[in-house]
DNA sequence: TCGGTCGGACATTCAACGAA
DNA sequence: TCGTTGAATGTCCGACCGAG
């Protein structure tokens, strides 16, 4: 969170070389025996035309060791091609191939939190000289908790959080929601869904008059109490918006709505709600579980829970732009696979009933 | 030649740990 | 409370490959 707010404070285009100089430190302190001579490592990589490597002084290349400089947070088309990024938005790779409209920050996973660790190993003070620095193996301790990593050939296609929003105890006035950055939020194992695929995505046609099609033909399971699914082939009219949603909700006993969220609508006018990507729940008086489907999510990743919070807020999409459901939002398509970053929430009178809602924010508008 | 893919080295983050 | 530790997490180098 923090970091977020620090690393995305201006990106104003136009001398995005400096700036990323500035930002990120091409050498650390404490590696003293590289060159300062090319701290433009940042293009080193491709379309390079200044004389970066090689060229001064080759001391026997071996501690040569040029610490590599990185960006805090590269962008989603050069982290899924693992490509060096740079500070600006759009950056010089995106602008180089002509993506620069789906250029915008990768999301962040939340570090785990309350696992336990085990006792630390004294750094031994004594000098050793050259014996290999490399902790010996047998040493390292074994984790309490293995944390499972989702290779990329078993990629998970849904992801799911379960918000569990816990109104402190009886009285919770309407005039004052709970504010939702308290809540507790869990990533469910999203292995076991397929929700959607590459293939099951609506398609991502928008142009300003045609429709847009729903490009799912097959029934979307999505995660509820208890598991339902839906189908999203549904369009209506409403007005002179074309809306797409799921088939069917989901309401659970306590009138809580559920929505796939891959279903997207277009408005032209300013007048139309954004039902997209959002939840709706009744204020609770009570402990509730929220389930936030997110098909948007960026699955070319590992799996990496995503877990809307107040504070993912708009800052971190191009421009500084806010999700404004009052304009033309216009999702990024990346490779198949929608991305997203839910940003905003809000509540909402409903026929006199609060609601939460969520609203991406890395869309495009 | 250029862009896409990707294994893995390299860099950063930050919660747990532990000494003060 | 605060500095250290080190696993989790993210970046991207460089090799490889296919298309044009
Ligand atoms: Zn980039
Ligand atoms: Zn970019």
């Amino acid at each position: 969170m923090k970091s977020l707010l620090e690393t995305t404070t201006v990106y104003d285009n136009n001398n995005s070389l400096l700036q990323s100089n500035m930002l990120v430190t091409p050498y650390a302190t404490k590696d003293a025996t590289t060159s300062p001579l090319s701290n433009d490592e940042n293009y080193n990589n491709e379309n390079d035309t200044l004389p970066s490597t090689s060229l001064t002084f080759s001391p026997s290349k071996k501690n040569v060791s040029k610490r590599r400089s990185q960006v805090k947070n590269a962008c989603v088309n050069c982290q899924k091609a693992c490509k060096k990024c740079d500070e600006g938005r759009p950056c010089q790779r995106c602008i180089k191939l002509g993506i620069t409209d789906t250029c915008f920050n990768s999301p962040r996973k939340e570090r785990k939190k309350g696992f336990k660790r085990g006792p630390y190993r004294k750094k031994s003070t004594t000098s050793q000289p050259n014996i290999s620095p490399k902790k010996d193996v047998q040493d390292v301790m074994s984790p309490l908790f293995t944390t499972t990593i989702i290779k990329k050939e078993q990629k998970p296609t849904s992801l799911t959080i379960i918000t569990t929003v816990s109104s402190s105890s009886s009285s919770s006035s309407l005039s004052s929601p709970p504010v939702n950055s308290d809540s507790t939020l869990y990533a469910v194992n999203p292995v076991d869904y397929d929700f959607p695929t590459t293939t099951s995505k609506f398609n991502h046609s928008f142009d300003e008059t045609s429709l847009q099609t729903q490009f799912m033909t097959s029934t979307n399971n999505y995660t509820t109490t208890p598991p339902t699914s839906s189908y999203y082939n549904n369009s209506t009219i409403i007005s002179n918006n074309i809306s797409y949603q799921p088939y069917q909700p989901y309401q659970n006993s306590s009138s809580e709505y559920y929505y796939p969220n891959n279903n997207t609508y277009y408005d032209n006018t300013t007048t139309s709600s954004s039902p997209e990507d959002s939840f709706t729940a009744s204020l609770p008086n009570w402990s509730y579980t929220d389930l936030i489907e997110n098909p948007l999510y960026n699955h070319t990743q590992n799996a990496s829970p995503f877990v809307p919070k107040l504070g993912d807020n708009a800052l971190i999409t191009p421009n500084n732009k806010r999700q404004n459901y009052e304009t033309n939002n216009k999702y990024d398509l990346v490779d198949g696979n929608n991305t997203t970053i839910f940003n905003d929430q809000q509540w909402l009178t409903n026929g006199g009933a609060l609601e939460m809602h969520y609203y991406p924010s890395n869309v495009m508008y």
